[in-house]
DNA sequence: AGCACGCCGACT
DNA sequence: GTCGGCGTGCTC
């Protein structure tokens, strides 16, 4: 027996491995899932190596339960991407590969053989369900179903026993993965000179690593280039990857890839999957019997032998930075795993990142430009700044956007109203003394809802809901008023001002349920909504060919925010939500209220100049020493108090003052939101010209962090944080 | 992370 | 006199 000791990674937060006799598995069962009795429990584990001896005793090593022979493997390079996630972003390796891991599979119990994914009718079924009489009521509704579309195994519970009996009579069919192919794929869109450029020197350069920063306004036809080059990677029998921001895109863009590659294996990955479903997807591209996976962050890390590009849709997007546990950024990672595999990447953006345009600026990224619409007769948006201090807004609006919009009404286009928050009003407010109502539990005020007739004051951030005060609990006074503009009063204030008007409210609270987000997008495109009033949930990659304004309010807020980073997520924002406006035959308007309209932001946006903000905010950032010209890490630190959390990181900061060269640590400091669920937040910077010597020093001090007595303090570290 | 063992307050 | 609070220590 020349390697009795499998070493063994497991969900926990300590960076080792543990020690078990391999019995039966070989070097043929590296990253394969295992099960371990650990403590008194049985554990899955992930198989990462073999070794001859161990440092413990061998009586004192217990076997392995179960070796699961029915998954391939994990291939060799997705556990060097793992090993690399976890060193990059200092998370311990065991809870990195779990965390990567389809939920399905971090239960000890081996999944069963997968059944069909779904189920359709066959033509024998068809004749058989005709001669169905009137009273076998659920055969009725499952042929209903079955008619709509092919029924998904999740979706079948009810009818399983029937649905078996069927099978084996030939009257539905299983069908293994997604829905059946349509016949034909879509037509592919002439391009455009610009895109044929694109495209020619994206197929035209020599095959290996590279990364390329495709930067088009909405609607230049950035979808059109990527589906263009995932088609050469499919034909040459390539797998590709495209990753998207949001689950809410994910359908939509889902169905375009569907009709354009009908041939290929599709499988789409994101978090409003089931688990079962997403065990499916993950296990296709595992057996490889994927060709094209999309999917939101964490797809990065989906597992295929033979991926040759990698997509990375609007890669600004702050969504691709996890922000807890595993922190990674997928944009990153993705860039790092074209390296290794030594193939292309391919980032798109009307508003890149700086740290991209930094990089395509310094020919890291090869910049690739996309200048006008593709849509030729669709003219960009002209930008109107709407000076507040002159043109004082009542309830919110300026006259001049409330002008716009009956400009629109009386031409039946469409109107959007855009504003970055939530509720009814931000604050409620004392008239008597002005008291404003903070939540009890956090470093916040509560935003006033209206709820089912009343009103409800609720915490943004930690959900905590209460009735309103009758009275001021301050100085007593009734005279308590909401104070401030939220996307519920302006949808109110709205239909009052305009009482024709079929106005449509979008928001977290009002798209938060299954479905409810497309039935919207459905009622805006056919014309049953005159305005619509949200948050930037509607700002992202829809087209709403009927809409010709976009006014936006409280634009200013962010211009106050203390997070260096604010500046650059307000203006992609605005030139996203502007993107709107005017998709089709009719020119579009964006109206920006604002008390600064002589703010270099916002005359870079009048101008639709990215590269002049760019090149603004970039000379800021380099006199500043901030990102992309430093590289940054935050330890946070959270307990009952502040002060345990503030001792802890300072105890943390003096572990590494002799490991910090070329690397400098900050004071600790209250985390900006210092409160939240009646915990105290605190964190500690640490800053350095050189990503190495950051990466340097975070291995040895992380180590030494770990080893501090840390009694009731709970911590973490955030490489290349986004958010403060 | 779990889950034990291990010493000090309000209850059958 | 016990049940139970969560402090610290270990898990191959």
């Amino acid at each position: 027996m020349p390697t009795p000791i499998a070493r063994i990674a497991l969900d926990l937060p300590l960076p080792r491995l543990f020690d078990y006799l391999a019995g039966e598995a070989g070097p043929r069962d590296l990253g394969r899932r295992v099960v371990v009795p650990f403590g008194r429990r049985q554990v899955v584990g992930i198989l990462v190596g073999l070794a001859e001896a161990s440092e413990l005793p061998a009586e004192s090593l217990k076997p392995i339960t179960a070796l699961d022979r029915a998954l391939p493997p994990l291939p060799a390079d997705w556990l060097r991407l793992a090993r690399f996630a976890a060193d990059y972003y200092q998370h311990p390796l065991g809870a990195t590969l779990h965390a990567l891991l389809p939920p399905a599979l971090k239960r000890p119990k081996l999944p069963r053989p997968a059944g069909p994914a779904a189920y359709a009718l066959t033509p024998a079924g068809e004749a058989h369900v005709a001669g169905l009489g009137p009273r076998a009521t659920a055969r009725r509704r499952l042929v209903e179903r079955l008619r709509a579309g092919p029924l998904p195994a999740g979706e079948a519970g009810p009818w399983r026993a029937i649905l078996r009996d069927w099978l084996g009579q030939g009257h539905v069919a299983a069908i293994e993965s997604g829905p059946p192919p349509p016949p034909e794929a879509a037509a592919a869109p002439a391009l455009t000179p610009a895109q044929a450029a694109a495209l020619q020197a994206l197929t035209q350069a020599p095959p290996g690593y590279a990364a390329w920063l495709l930067f088009g306004v909405t609607g230049s036809g950035k979808t059109e280039v990527y589906l263009r080059l995932i088609a050469s990677v499919l034909a040459a029998g390539g797998q590709a990857l495209v990753l998207v921001p949001e689950i809410h895109l994910t359908p939509q863009t889902e169905a375009a890839f569907r009709r354009r590659f009908p041939a290929a294996r599709l499988v789409s990955l994101h978090s409003g999957l089931a688990d079962g479903e997403r065990l499916a997807g993950w296990r296709d591209c595992l057996a490889g019997r994927a060709d094209l996976v999309l999917g939101t962050r964490l797809a990065v890390f989906t597992p295929l032998e033979r991926l040759r590009l990698i997509v990375v849709d609007e890669e600004h997007d702050a969504s691709y930075k996890q922000q807890e546990g595993l922190r990674y950024s997928a944009r990153d990672v993705a860039v790092w795993r074209a390296r290794e595999l030594g193939i292309p990447v391919l980032l798109g953006s009307a508003t890149p990142s700086l740290e991209s345009w930094r990089n395509a600026l310094g020919h890291r990224y090869r910049l690739l430009t996309l200048p006008e619409r593709a849509h030729a007769l669709a003219a960009l948006p002209a930008v109107r700044l709407v000076d507040t201090r002159t043109d004082r807004p009542r309830q919110g609006m300026s006259r001049a956007l409330a002008e716009a919009i009956e400009a629109r009404l009386a031409r039946g286009e469409q109107s959007l109203v855009f504003i970055n928050r939530r509720g009814y009003a931000p604050t409620l407010y004392c008239n008597g003394c002005g008291y404003v109502v903070p939540c009890p539990r956090c470093s916040a005020h509560q935003v006033l809802h209206r709820a089912a007739g009343g009103y409800q004051l609720r915490c943004h951030h930690c959900g905590l809901a209460a009735r309103p005060p009758e009275a001021c609990p301050d100085c007593g006074s009734p005279d308590l008023r909401p104070a401030g503009q939220g996307t519920q009063r302006l949808e109110e204030s709205l239909a009052e001002r305009f009482p024709a008007a079929r106005v449509l409210r979008i928001d977290r609270d009002t798209a938060g349920r299954r479905g409810a987000f497309a039935a919207m997008r459905e009622a805006v495109q056919g014309r049953e909504v005159d305005i619509l009033v949200g948050t930037q949930i509607v700002a992202k990659g829809h087209d709403f060919p009927h809409l010709t304004l976009v006014g936006v309010l409280g634009a200013d807020q962010a211009l106050l925010s203390p997070d260096f980073r604010a500046t650059e997520r307000l203006f992609a924002q605005l030139m996203q939500v502007a993107g709107r406006a005017g998709r089709a035959e009719h020119p579009g308007e964006v109206l920006v209220q604002t008390a600064y309209p002589a703010h270099p932001l916002y005359r870079a946006l009048e101008r639709h100049d990215y590269a002049l903000f760019a090149g603004q905010t970039l000379r800021e950032r380099r006199e500043a020493d901030f990102p992309p010209y430093s590289h940054q890490a935050l330890l946070r630190a959270e307990a009952a108090g502040m002060e345990a959390a503030l001792d802890f990181l300072e105890r943390a900061r003096r572990a590494g003052l002799a490991l910090a060269e070329g690397v400098e640590l900050f004071d600790p400091t209250p985390a900006l939101m210092a409160r939240v669920a009646r915990r105290e937040r605190a964190q500690l910077l640490v800053q350095s010209r050189s990503r190495g010597r950051l990466q340097a020093f975070l291995r040895g001090w992380i180590e030494a962090v770990r080893a501090l007595p840390a009694r009731g303090v709970k911590w973490s570290v955030d490489v290349d944080p986004v958010d403060f």
